[in-house]
Parts: structure tokens; sequence; C-alpha cells
RNA sequence: GGCCCCAUCGUCUAGCGGUUAGGACGCUGGCCUCUCACGCCGGUAACGCGGGUUCGAGUCCCGCUGGGGUCACCA
């Protein structure tokens, strides 16, 4: 088998959608594992709606999810340009051969009786099926006529391709329309681009939505006008929202960006998007090293599933707790962003803020919500939550406060361990119970009434901090609810 | 409407002729426990319908129904 090359090929027109992720993915997926190449091409004929902002928007997100491209732009390859409305040259010529081969043909219908003609028949029977009437198939426009290019498709005959996923699908060409290769100002329409990219390009093997199946024909009707090698096929299942209709932004969050920014990280968000339409029996959490090792086309499903935020969140989660996704180190780095974002102080060492995240890693699911679990660890004083304190530092625990960081200054040591060891001799030696003590120091030391375990609070907060914070809530306590 | 595709718990899915139809998310009962989580134990819930083929169909075939995609000088 020829070296495995397989494509990207986004449409500038916006962010990049998470559908679009899966299908980068998993054709990324298919060059790793192969040890072939992944190429990313940028599809910005459509001049209208397409972006320099948006390529830079869809190139960044490829790169934070860790979507490595081996060619294309600003990684360069022996098959560039990469960018569509560069390689204008390169469709002209492939579409006058066609010409002169007799598979094409110039048209001279305008856009606007066309268009007349389709809005007219509508109105006479609207299930009716517009096609092109093929008026100039058999004319000879010169070249330097006002036209489009059209393909000419063989009246006879029929499409087959065994797709790698759904199996064998066979298009009568009779279902076809003369459509166009090259619009009037000479920018290729999606069929040619793609067809005259990939095979320029080398792509052995072309793995898009299913929302592409039908173009499949076509192109392939292309292919072989060009006396050109035919890739192989593999469509994958859609992702509809949960109502059923087409995913789209009015579902909630569908660009990468906004997971980013929620605080998801690129290995949850692969996960999640791999499961959907991808299985491994039982198997539901994957590092990327697991997934490239696991992957194949013929365990892809072929029914469409529509997309679960809360799954989503639960699998994004699992790569958030286990360190075997993804060290402490890591995890802490991580979250910097997101504790930044928030206005806090980092701390000098990065010791600390490591034993800080790593207290309310399982509590979790985001590094947005790591950040704002772990903010209280980072200012000079908790943000406290109002009703938590009227509930819990009231005056009947003010003594027991003071009682509890006596224990605590009576440690031999300030860590985890000794301090628990501490207190609950104390508790013992008073007969007293955790529980009438915990949530006023909690509320003390966090400003709230959830938290990491108080000792591991105490022990990353340090002595000083951890004293003064106590002596605080103290105070408020004694002082009663008037604050 | 034409062409194409699909069909197992609410959702993502396992299953590739013989299973008590499994897992995950969600929901839920309990355990653990200084709070919230995590973790652990348990529960809830599915083969769209009708014909075949077969000793035997979730698994194979046909029809129906349902759902989706697409019908541009968008991609």
């Amino acid at each position: 088998m020829a070296d495995v090359r397989v494509r990207f090929a986004p449409s500038p027109t916006g962010y990049l959608h998470i559908g679009g992720v899966r299908t980068a993915l998993f054709n990324w997926l298919w060059a790793r594992k192969t040890g072939g190449k992944f190429v990313l091409r940028i599809e910005d004929t459509d001049q209208e709606r397409s972006t320099p902002e948006s390529k830079a928007i869809i190139l960044e997100s490829l790169r934070w999810l860790g979507l490595t491209w081996d060619e294309g732009p600003e990684a360069g390859g022996d098959h560039g340009p990469y960018v569509q409305t560069e390689r204008l040259a390169i469709y002209k010529q492939f579409a006058e051969r066609l010409i002169a081969d007799g598979k094409a043909y110039r048209c001279t219908c305008s856009k606007e009786e066309l268009d007349a003609a389709r809005e007219a028949l509508k109105a006479r029977d609207p299930k009716a099926n517009f096609r092109y009437p093929g008026t100039c198939r058999d004319k000879s426009h010169a070249a330097d006529s006002r036209h489009v290019v059209r393909f000419k498709v063989p009246t006879e005959g029929a499409v087959t391709y065994v797709d790698k996923v759904f199996g064998e699908v066979r298009t009568p060409n009779g279902a076809q329309q003369d459509f166009v290769l090259l619009r009037t100002d000479g920018v290729p329409l999606y069929n040619f681009g793609a067809v005259v990219d990939d095979t320029t390009m080398g792509i052995t093997l072309v793995a898009r939505g299913r929302d592409h199946m039908v173009n499949t024909p076509p192109q392939i009707l292309i292919y072989e006008a060009l006396g050109a090698p035919v890739p192989e096929f593999a469509h994958l299942p859609m992702m509809l929202a949960p109502s059923g209709e087409k995913l789209s932004k009015r579902h909630g969050a569908v660009s990468v960006t906004e997971y980013r920014e929620k605080g998801y990280t690129p290995e949850g968000v692969l996960n999640y998007l791999v499961r959907f339409g991808w299985s491994c029996g039982d198997r539901e959490i994957f590092s990327m090293a697991e997934l490239i090792e696991a992957f194949t086309w013929e365990t892809c499903g072929r029914g469409d599933g529509k997309f679960d935020a809360k799954k989503f969140l639960a699998v994004n989660h699992e790569h958030m707790k286990q360190e075997s996704l993804q060290t402490a180190q890591t995890y802490a780095e991580r979250s910097k962003p997101f504790l930044l974002a928030r206005g806090l102080v980092l701390p000098a060492s990065d010791d600390m803020l490591v034993a800080a995240l790593k207290t309310v890693r399982d509590r979790s699911r985001t590094f947005l919500e790591a950040a704002e679990g772990a903010d209280f660890y980072f200012r000079a004083e908790p943000v406290i939550d109002e009703a938590a304190a009227l509930k819990f530092l009231v005056p009947a625990v003010a003594d027991k406060l003071t009682a509890f960081a006596n224990a605590l200054t009576g440690a031999s040591a300030w860590d985890e361990k000794t301090l628990e060891a501490a207190v609950h001799a104390w508790l013992e030696a008073e007969n007293l119970h955790i529980k009438e003590v915990a949530q006023a120091a909690r509320v003390a030391l966090t400003g709230r009434s959830a938290s990491p375990g108080l000792f591991e609070v105490l022990a990353v907060l340090g002595r000083d901090v951890s004293l003064a914070r106590l002596e605080r809530g103290r105070e408020r306590a004694a002082a009663g609810s008037v604050s």
C-alpha cells in the first residue's frame, strides 16, 4: 500500500466547529497510526465568507488540540500552495484539459436565467427536481466568452465505491446533473477544487462527514475523467444537536474556542469526540497514544448521534482526574491561565501551586472549575460566602475555633498527617467531634462551606496564613451575625 | 419530491445466529466522610413494526415506518 496521505480541508469562514475537529481528529489518528502524512488545506474559494482571521483561529485551534499537520500553511511541504485561492492557475489548467478531452464544456447560461428557470419550475410544482437542462452541453463556446465550465456527466452507468465505513455505495449517473467546475471568474467550486487538490496532493484516503457523501459520486466522476487514481473514502456519521437537527450555535457551544475558554483539556475534547462514531469495546477513556494504537475505520459506527454536553463534561472530568493522563505539574501549569484570569497572584514557587491544585483536582471537571476551587489559596484573604459565614461563624463556635487553632499550634510539624493527629488528640481529650468545628474552620480558611479536606487546606496554606484566617474567623464568630 | 445513508436503554455505545442483551453518561438508593467531590456497592432503562431464512434471530434478507444528509456560479 502506498504511503498514507490524508487531509483536513476546512473553510475559513468562522470558528473551528467541533464537528470539524472530529473530522480532523480521525484523519490525524489515521496518519499517526500508519506513519502517513496529515495535510492541512484551506478551502477559501468562497471569497464572500472567507476571512484571514478565521484561518488564523482554525490554525490556532488545531495547534491547541495538538492535531499537528505535516504539510500545509505555516508547515510547508512539496505539494503546495495549501490555500486554494493560491492555486487558481492549477484549476484552470485541469479544466482546460477536461474541455479538450470532451469531458467538460463551456456554458454561457447565466446564473440569473438558470435561477429564474428553477424558480419557475418550483412555482409550477414545488416537488419538482430542477436540473441543468444541458443547453450548452453540445455547443463549443469560445474560450473568451463569458462562461462557466460544466462537467459532462455520462448519461449511462453509475458510480460505485466501497466506503471504509459504510461499505458499498452505488449512485446512478442519471441522478446527477452537469455540475459547474469553474465559476465565471475562474474560481473552482468545491467538488472540482477538492478533487484537483486531492489528486495533486497525492491524498490516498478522504475521510469527512457524512454530509459530504453526496459529493463523492461527482468527485469520482472527475477523477475518472482526469484519468487520475481514485482515493479511498471514509464517511463519518453526523453529530446532531440533542433535538436531532444539525448542530449549530443555537444548541450551545459548538466552537473549540469556547471549550478552550471553559477550561476543557484538549485530550478531553478529543476523547469525547472520538467516541462519537467510533468505539473500542467497553473502553471510554483514552490517552492520545492509546487512541492512535486503537483506531481503525472498521470500528467506526454508521448511525448519527446526538451531542451530549453532560457526557462531554464527564469525559473531560476523567482527563482532569487521572494522573496517568496528566501529571500534577502539567495540571498546575494548565491551570495557571485560569488562575491568572481571575486576577490572582501566583506564588513564586511552583511547589505550592502544584500542591494547591492537587487538592481540587478530583472535584474539578474543567480548569475553570479548578481555578474557582483553588481561588482561596491565592488571595490575602478568602472571598467570604456571606450565607456560609452567617450559618457557621456563630458565637457558640468562637471558643472552639480558638481551641482548634491551639491544637494546631501544638502540633510538632505543619503537615497534613501531623495536624490531623494533633487535632484528633485534642478532640478526644475534649470529647468533641470534628463536626462541631469543621464547618466554621472551613469558612474561616476558605470562605466557603465546601472545599478540599481541612487538613489538606491547612497544609497548603501554611502555618501563618492558616492561623491568621482562623483568628479572623474567630473574631467574626464572636461578633455574631452582625458583621 | 429525486438521489444517498441510517435504525440496541433518555444519550454515547458493545454485540458480528444460541448472551440473565454488557459498559459509559444521566437519573437514583446506599456505603465512605470534616463539607463538596472522588471512590465503592446497588437500582432504573433498549433491540421501531411486519414478513421471511434458520432447529434458533438484536445479529442475515425483504417491506414498512421513522430519522438524517443533499439537491447553488456555498463548502
